[in-house]
This record gives structure tokens, sequence and C-alpha cells, in this order.
DNA sequence: GACGCTGAGACGGTTCTTGTCTTATTGTCT
DNA sequence: AGACAATAAGACAAGAACCGTCTCAGCGTC
């Protein structure tokens, strides 16, 4: 897994993370980037035209990619359709609560981490769910009807990650098991692929 | 305790401290305590003439006078000089081990940092322990040896704190005692106020 | 009403940051 | 060896951010 040469693209999102971490993204320049990951600032915007948002926008798709490829480890093996979505809530939601980046970006800028967590950055945390957890999803249910679920079950997450309830707690396999059968399966019955 | 009406100081330097830790003291600007404290910029350079470097030598001794104040409610009621200097060793080292600020700046400006408990900082550091410290160790010794004995056990935690033993452990009481029972009463012992 | 303190904001000077470009260096392939 | 691609180093101008100072207006207190 460990390549002796990470690509370069690769060095600088670490790099740029490493920074976010330090100093928060509304501190970081180009340069901290380029200092850090020992890349020269001009081979970085060969590798990022457009700057700074471009990099970001890379970072935050690694990132994303990164979550959901820890998240399939958690979900292989899940031989049925409750299985599959108790599994993926529960995963997801302790994996977002482990988050120390996403935990220090949430207390030092509250408002761009929000953003990305539901208006400007949902459509992108939307297409990449749908991209790993489709796959998953597909043997129980018709094309149509996995992306919409994947996409119900990607807000709810999110929504219960913001602001837990008092009556459901996703990352708890058992309270997240009820919720998934009494408010989501049902919804799903009718488009139920019997194999 | 809590005042309702905090001084205007006081809630410029605690709002520097928040903005330290969000961004690294290098990315702080004195627009950013602005408008954390909600203090004008026009009165902040009034508190603090000399702008930034002014007032971070005062958020660095109020830090350093904050630290002593918690340390003393540990050392209060020793009864004895031994008792004395083991509580007060133990309880600064926990204190340096515990301080979440204090580990934010080391991994984040390493050189700053480790200068303000050294070269740079070690005078006001020394001068503060003194402050607080000689009153507690005067029953037992003259005034010269009482500085020269705070100064000596300044040195020994910060040291200690920076680089570990594998010997010593100044945040366990057993160690510590033998510490001191070992290196630094004896050196003191000719200069023993018998009372 | 005079006084002291504070917030708002304008100002010029300085430094930082950005994005682009040129040049030198390195390592690889033929 | 020589050509080539990729990268580092750094110069450069334009723009933004930051700094320190200043003025003025508002708001309590005496």
């Amino acid at each position: 897994m460990s390549d002796a040469a990470p690509t370069l693209e690769r060095r600088v999102l670490d790099a740029a993370k490493t920074c976010c971490e330090k100093w928060g993204l509304a501190k970081v320049t180009i340069d901290d980037i380029a200092t850090e990951s020992g890349v020269s600032r001009a081979s970085l915007y060969r590798l990022f035209p457009g700057g700074k948002e471009v990099l970001f926008e890379g970072l935050r798709l690694q990132e994303l990619t990164d979550f959901f490829t820890r998240l399939t480890a958690h979900i292989d093996g899940a031989d049925s359709l409750e299985e599959l979505l108790v599994r993926t809530v529960v995963a997801a939601t302790r994996e977002l609560h482990a988050d120390q980046h996403l935990a220090l970006m949430l207390a030092s800028e509250p408002g761009d981490t929000l953003g990305q967590l539901t208006v400007e950055g949902l459509p992108r945390i939307m297409q990449v769910a749908t991209v790993f957890l489709v796959p998953f999803v597909d043997p129980y249910l018709p094309r149509r009807e996995s992306a919409a679920l994947v996409e119900l079950l990607s807000r709810l997450v999110i929504s219960y990650f913001l602001a837990p309830s008092q009556h459901v707690d996703l990352g708890d396999t058992d309270s997240a098991r009820t919720f998934i059968n009494t408010f989501i399966l049902p919804a799903f019955e009718a488009a139920l692929i019997r194999s």
C-alpha cells in the first residue's frame, strides 16, 4: 500500500491537509503548501491550474474518496439489504465523529466547513457516495432506486451528525437498525428485487 | 470569581489565546484579535502600545500568572520543605503535560514556543516563578537561597518536560521525592533554617 | 456641559500573496 | 554523449492584507 514514491499530487494534497490542521483553511497560503510538501510553487500551479480553489477542491475530493474507501471496508460482506444499510450508516456516523481533521475545521471555520457538508459540498458528496455505494445496493434494488436510497442515506447521516437527535443514534447499531427498518426499508419494499 | 464585566485587557488577551489556538501564533493578526474580542482596533493599540509584540508579551505573562496561580493551589498546606518541593515539581510537571494550548503551540510553532520556554522566555518564567514560589520557600531558607532554589527547580522542571528522562519522572510523586531528596535538598542542607 | 473611554473607519506605508514567466538542474531514455 | 521531460528556484508585477496612526462621533459619568 505505502508506495515508496507517492505521486506528486498526493504529496501536495497531504501537505495541504497538514497545513489546514496547523493553521485552518482560511490562513493557509500556496507558499505554505509548497514549503510543507517540498514541491515548488511552479509545479504546484502546473498540477492545480487555478490555484488554491482548485487545489482545495482536489483535497476535498481526496478526503471524500478516502472516507468512502475506509467505509467500504466496513460494509463488505453484508448479506442483506438491511444489514448493508445498517453497517453503512453506523460506520459512516462513527467515521464522522472520529474525524479529527473535520472536528478542527468545524471548530475554526464553522461557516465554510458547514457549507462543505451542506449547500456547496453536498452535490460532490452525493456523487462520490453514489459511485462507491450504489454497487453494493445494486443487487437488491433497481438502479434508479439505488441512487435515490444512497442519496437519502447520505443526507440523513450528515443531518444526524450535525444535529444529533434524542431519539436516534446512527452510530449505535441497534438504534440504526430500528431506524432503517422503520423509516427506510418500507419505502423501498415495493422495488425490492427478490432473488 | 467570574466577574460580570471582565477587564478590557483580559478580554483581549483571552481572545488572543483563542486566536492562537485556532490559527497558530504566526498567523494571528491584530484584526483577528479585535474581531474575536469585540474590542476595536483603536482600543487595542491604546491598551498595548507597540502592537502585536507587546500584546503577546502580555499574553505570555498572563498565561504564566494563571499557571502559577493554579500551581499554588496544589502546594498550599505543605508542612515541610521536602513536601513543598515535591508537590511543586509534580504539580508543575502535570500542568505542563495537561496544557492543551501549549501542546498546540509546540506542534504548530515549535521554534517560537521552544524559545519561549528556554532562551527568550526563561527570564520571565524565572521572575514570575520567584514572585509566586519564594514566599512558600521563605520559611525554610534564607532569601538568597530561596531564589536560587526556585530558579533551579524551574529549570529542571522545564528541562524534564521538554526532554523526558528514562530515570526520573517529575510528574510522579515517588520519583519526584527521590529526586528531590537526592539531588536538591542536600545542596541546601547547610542553609536550612531549623525552626 | 465637560470629560474620559470606546467604536468606527479612513489613511498611507509596508509586507504578503498570487499567478506567470524564465532559467537552471536533475534524472531518464536513446 | 545528447535530447528530452519534469521539476526546482526564483524574478516579477499586480493586487490584497496588514499595520500603526489618526480623526471623529457616540455614550456614559461627574
